[in-house]
Order: structure tokens, then sequence, then C-alpha cells
DNA sequence: TTTGACTCCGTACATTGGTACGGCGTTTAC
DNA sequence: GTAAACGCCGTACCAATGTACGGAGTCAAA
């Protein structure tokens, strides 16, 4: 017997829900479904599946996910053109947080210097 | 007139539907409805929304901020552990984030030297 | 006084990436 | 042959933070 959509999910160790969600989505096709129409996944699907997943990890959504599935085999310079996007929102996000690191490292050293457990330096910075 | 919704919508430079929202949530409290049954919001309601969005700046979630709230006038300790949290939080999402700077540029670099444009060594490095 | 702007309320919708459920049919193992 | 385990489908629901809508009531200005 060939892979059935359990037999995937946990191979691939995510949820069987997870697999119909991928291919209501279109990000993967629907298996050959024969006889009876239960799903029997080929090898294809689960590297499908691995590189949407390979590429989560690296930040991209669904969408980009989608977009860069259908950029296969086209040319270098589009999917170049995504990734870079993509590593300047991250370096983006990363300047964001470094100011918040930033403004809470200050809010806390206002609390090292403050003898009055009963009030809180912390609560007056950001009151009005 | 004193302030009706729309007032303070626009001072604060949010949404209406946003007020309505934060007095769900519970976050600040049903200002006075005389006559008519129009919200009419004192200062402090004001000053209470400019506190939530201040904090909202330093990635606290309104689930923290309500407790945030609570905790005017309590232990400082309390209020610390909160930032602290949140501090170690965001050091977390920083480091995560320099983990996928490194290789979305790893991979940009591969493209950087691939003469052949109508194929993408991204799309293969994510390939199983 | 009438018109347009404002407010009320409850409810539904948006986003992102799934997860869960119920009722029914199928396959497998004993 | 029967019961447990599996699969199907459509639909509803989750978190988080709002945003939008529709119908009805109210206020302000010309």
């Amino acid at each position: 017997m060939s892979r059935t959509i359990s037999k995937v999910a946990n191979e691939l160790n995510i949820n069987i829900e997870t697999v119909r969600f991928y291919e209501r989505r279109g990000l993967i096709a629907q298996p050959p479904k024969p006889d009876t129409g239960y799903r029997h996944y080929p090898e294809d699907t689960m590297n499908r599946i691995r590189f949407i997943k390979r590429a989560q990890e690296l930040g991209f959504t669904l969408d980009e996910i989608a977009n860069l599935l259908s950029l296969n085999d086209r040319p270098c310079s589009q999917v170049q053109d995504l990734a870079e996007h993509k590593l300047s929102a991250v370096k983006e996000k990363m300047a964001d947080l470094r100011r918040l690191e930033k403004a809470l490292k200050a809010l806390l050293a206002q609390c090292q210097s403050n003898d009055d457990d009963s009030h809180c330096p912390i609560i007056d910075s950001l009151q009005p």
C-alpha cells in the first residue's frame, strides 16, 4: 500500500489536518485517489511539503512560499528579489527589537536604583 | 460638550472601534453616558489609552498590559518580573532573526556566484 | 425643520496557520 | 465477520488585534 495521509503526517511530523490544509491552500496538489477515495501520496508531494517546511523556517509566509514554488525554473533574479525583500524585512524587525530591548533595559535600570518596592518607576514611565 | 468617542479617536489617532474594543476588553472603563447614552470621556481615560499605546510600542500584548494596569501601586518587583520576561522574549526573537538573516544571506550569496539566470540555487537549496 | 454628521449596539469579518468535530464510509487485523 | 482504526468532507473554531457594517437614535447648524 502506498502512503496514506496519516503516514505522510507521521513521516513529516505534522498534523493530518495540516496536509489537508495545504491542499486547500493549493500548496500541494490533490494526490491520486483511486477506487475508494483515499489519498495516496507520491514522493513528489513529500518533497514539496519538506520544501514548504524549510522555507517556513526561513520566515517565509505560506503566500510567499506559494510564490517560490511557482518560481521553480523561473529566473534566478525573481527568486533573489523575494529573498532580498525577506532579508530587509528581517533587518527591520531586528532594528525594532533592538530599540525595544534598549527601552526595556532602561526601564529595568530604573527599578535597580529604586528603593521603594511599593511603587514602580516603570509604571510611572508609561504613565503620561 | 466634553469629549465624545470620535474626539478621543482623533486626539489619540486611533480608530473609534478600537476605543470600543478596549472597553469590551476591559482595558478602559465604560465612561459616563449621561442622558442620551453618548459616552463622554474624562482625561483619565485618555491617559489610560496613552499608557496602553506606549506599552504596546514596547511589545507588550493587551493581556500583559491589562496585567500592568492592575499592577498600578503594586510591588515594583512584580512589574519588574513582567518586564524581564518581556526582555528575554525579545532577546530570543532577536536570536531567531539573526539565524534567519545568516541563512538568507548565505542563500543570496549563492545567487551572486550563479551565472545561469534560468535556474536558481535557492530553489535547489530548499529542495530536498 | 431638515439635513448631515455623529453615536449607539450587536455582530461579522480580516489576517495567518493551522486544529477540531461530527457523521459517515472503508480497510485491516483478529 | 466484526470491531477498531483509518479516511473522507464540510464546516467551525483557535489566538490576537482590531475593523467594518447595518439599522436606529441623536445632535448641531443653516
